[in-house]
DNA sequence: CCGATGTTTCGCCACATAACGAAGTATTAG
DNA sequence: CTAATACTTCGTTATGTGGCGAAACATCGG
């Protein structure tokens, strides 16, 4: 029960449905992610670690970069419930669109490989 | 996304979470919800209000008695989703087991039938 | 080593929300 | 009509949460 409370919890909030949802996309860094939803570095590393603690997300570090991924653990059906529930609800959602079409712009500006040494 | 933001709302509550679960036995009345929960009166109308505004729920008002039930608005796809998200996610939890198991005695006690004219 | 860059942690503030009791509304019983 | 019952609304209080900037931490470039 607890577990399932901070699952819902996580995805309470706009900005880290938007920001889960970009992950769609793929492997983003935090600098990518903080260009994309426009907050304070210290916001978005925040949301980031909510998402994290509930699993809906894994993180990655390589240098001086971290990278976050939507959660690949197939075994938590909670999770992977969770989110297929998220982008069903979300699939005609006009502020994902939007982000899904800003983001894109965002990655041909500083694409994914740039942010590796 | 508002429509979304408000029913994850409603489910990030430990105690809604509860109720909702709690509806799966049939439609019950405030009453009820009362003596099962142990909360105030108005803190329960309350939760049940949020439920009812996310359309997690549909009431009924005969008399004196207002009936709550799960909703069973079946076009509506998130809201189904959801539900069935959250039975599946809790069907092993002990918390709404052993309230599985209090509802029974309370409804024995007070059985929905005595709730009406 | 030193400064720059990417990210996180911490402290603060503004605002949201769960809980309660008191008061209000609606309906039934006498 | 009046009292009692079922429920809701309102006002208050305590706690939780999202936002920011400052400072800390980690890593890389020179």
């Amino acid at each position: 029960m607890k577990d399932l409370l901070a699952l819902i919890k996580a995805i309470s909030d706009k900005n880290r449905v938007r920001l889960l949802m970009a992950l769609r996309q793929g492997e983003l860094c935090v600098c990518q992610l903080i260009e994309f939803i426009a907050l304070a570095p210290s916001t978005v590393s925040k949301h980031m670690s909510v998402l994290r603690t509930a699993n809906l997300v894994e993180a990655r570090k390589t240098g001086r970069w971290v990278y976050y991924r939507l959660s690949e653990n197939h075994s938590d059906k909670a999770v992977m419930g969770l989110i297929s529930w998220l982008e069903t609800t979300l699939s005609d959602d006009p502020t994902i669109g939007l982000d899904t079409e800003r983001l894109e712009l965002i990655l041909k500006r500083m694409p994914t490989d740039s942010c590796i040494d």
